[in-house]
DNA sequence: TTAAATGGAGGAAACGTTATCATGGTCGGA
DNA sequence: TCCGACCATGATAACGTTTCCTCCATTTAA
């Protein structure tokens, strides 16, 4: 690797000379000629950690996430990277795979690469977590969950879930079921199914156990789920909403199976649009939660931060928006 | 941020000591412990930039690649994530947005960052990258296209492409069309037609111009580039290759919507193993590159390439798989 | 003409580590 | 008893930058 004295000495000037020519500083045309020159023959690219060192500043945003395994995420972390690399930053990716306890792990690597900012995807809060994010001292917006004096961008999964019930209603069903995960996931296993409830129970609707069932968030079991509501069930409902579309499809998958016909017979809601639902047959309705806007948000939020230090942390939901398909029959 | 310095102070020791007990060299017992205690207490964190000054390793290796935007390249990544996880590694983002130009620019960036080595998803083989490349003192991956010098783990898109279409003939298809893409992409555009071409011409099949035609990346040019062939094919082939899943997903919507049965009125096939084929009506008949395998290979070859510097380039082609679904026949 | 202001350049310290070298003490073997 | 070996530790240089300070040579203003 060469290195600025080496530059500085075959342009005959000094490395701070050098380094002015490289940051713009006071230096004569012909100099700074020579000196671009010489880096442009040696092909000489300055070491960011002798930089960073020196400057407290390094240009990488680091982001930690569960896996890169759902189209959100990988929606999110896109636009993340985007907006960030508009602004000179690249991103660092601290993959948790899917073990809570590598979350701290991963979040003392990123701080000891001196990254400028974080990103944490949070799937749950416990204590420690809390706790070691309150004495970071450096800018951090969690993504999905709220986190006690931490900025965070959230989807509305309470108000998404509502008002989709909302539109089942609407169109005149009245019994239905719902596919839910579990609540340790605090956005989408508790809030989706209060979303669900609240709405059943403002109409005054019925709610019926035996309409309902835990998956995991993978297509078996969300066939499996619609199974057991099949089997269990002496009156199916006529609508059956879905926590997630993957369980959707699987719960499709089923329906079809026992020849059903959706949405005929069943009408089927799933949330969070992934790519899939469109070209089901029939295409299913669902929730969009807009993640690119999300993950543009909460890089515009780290950058606030960054440039802003101090600032007050922020609480910023995002919209959602309802896609109205063909695996419900709209009136 | 708290520095060696601090924790030598407060521990009574000298910082070179404070390293020792860090990197597991001669310490007592006695002050190890009282060193680590201190640790603990003030959530010290050595920074990896002076670190890596120091020892010119960074544990960092850089990923370019056009765009986190199909599953092939997301699953890559991700096997590629795991594998160097388990080394220490960690992997820096470099997206180059499906621009070529930031392809130099990016790698780069990744050498002024110092990573102890790279990955390019490489789409194209022009002059100056493989220059760039060539001078680069980093050890080096590419993944999907060939270029000189230079490691490199690649798909056996002719391969595939040629046995997906021999097990089509060997189904009784004799009119065979296929739908590709620009073959400047060499590996999807050219190899795979190639293969398609190949086959025919080995078992001495008609090759029609009005059966084939050149789509883009997506659905929509999916849907077109099936209805051009409809419209243009005085007989319609009984059968369809198409160099990508996305495109056969395309072109089974536009079937359908003309009333075609698939599998009996025409047999479909895609590339790539889309996560969407499997829950297609029917599913879609594919070829799996798998690739993961792939993202686990180049990292172990990469790895291998940091552990001894200066070993031979490698060309490595993975293994495909045919999936065989409902959109076929088979006999 | 002289003093002050300005532009251009070099020298050196500092950032936070690790590795090499040096030092002093203890222990075991001849 | 003495010497070499070994263990535990400290001092220091070096990694490659940037930035502050200093210095000299012009140019400008009075």
């Amino acid at each position: 690797m060469t290195t600025i004295k080496e530059i500085a000495k075959l342009a005959n000037v000094s490395s701070s000379t050098v380094s002015r020519v490289l940051n713009d500083g006071y230096v004569s045309d012909e100099v700074r000629r020579r000196v671009l020159k010489i880096i442009e023959e040696t092909g000489y690219v300055p070491s960011e950690h002798a930089k960073s060192l020196r400057t407290k500043r390094t240009n990488v945003i680091g982001v930690v996430l569960p896996r890169l395994n759902t189209e959100a995420s990988i929606r999110t972390v896109n636009a993340l990277n985007d907006e960030l690399a508009k602004e000179g930053y690249q991103i660092i990716l601290a993959n948790t795979n899917l073990k809570q306890e590598k979350e701290i792990e991963n979040i003392n690597l990123l701080k000891s690469r001196q990254v400028d900012g974080m990103i944490l995807f949070a799937t749950n809060r416990n204590r420690r977590l809390t706790d070691e994010i309150r004495q970071l001292n450096i800018p951090l917006i969690a993504i999905g969950q709220e986190i006690p004096d931490v900025s965070i961008v959230v989807n509305d999964d309470y108000g998404a879930a509502r008002e989709m019930t909302d539109r089942l209603i609407a169109q005149g069903h009245e019994r239905i079921g719902f596919i839910g995960v579990t609540e340790e996931d605090h956005a989408v296993g508790y809030l989706r199914k209060q979303g669900y409830l609240d709405s059943l129970k403002a109409h005054r609707l019925e709610i019926k156990e035996e309409w309902t069932a835990e998956a995991h968030f993978d297509f078996d079991s969300g066939y499996q789920a619609m199974k057991s509501i099949r089997e269990q069930s002496v009156h199916l409902p006529t609508a059956v909403f879905a926590a997630t579309d993957t369980i959707a499809v699987g719960a499709m998958q089923y329906l079809k199976e026992q020849h059903f016909s959706i949405p005929e017979d069943i009408a089927l809601v799933g949330t969070g649009n992934s790519n899939i639902g469109q070209y089901l047959d029939p295409a299913l309705t669902t929730i969009d939660f807009q993640n690119a806007d999300t993950g543009r948000e909460a890089a515009r939020l780290l950058l606030h931060h960054i440039q802003h230090p101090g600032s007050k942390p922020v609480r910023k939901v995002m919209r959602y928006r309802l896609i109205e398909r063909d695996s419900v029959l709209w009136l």
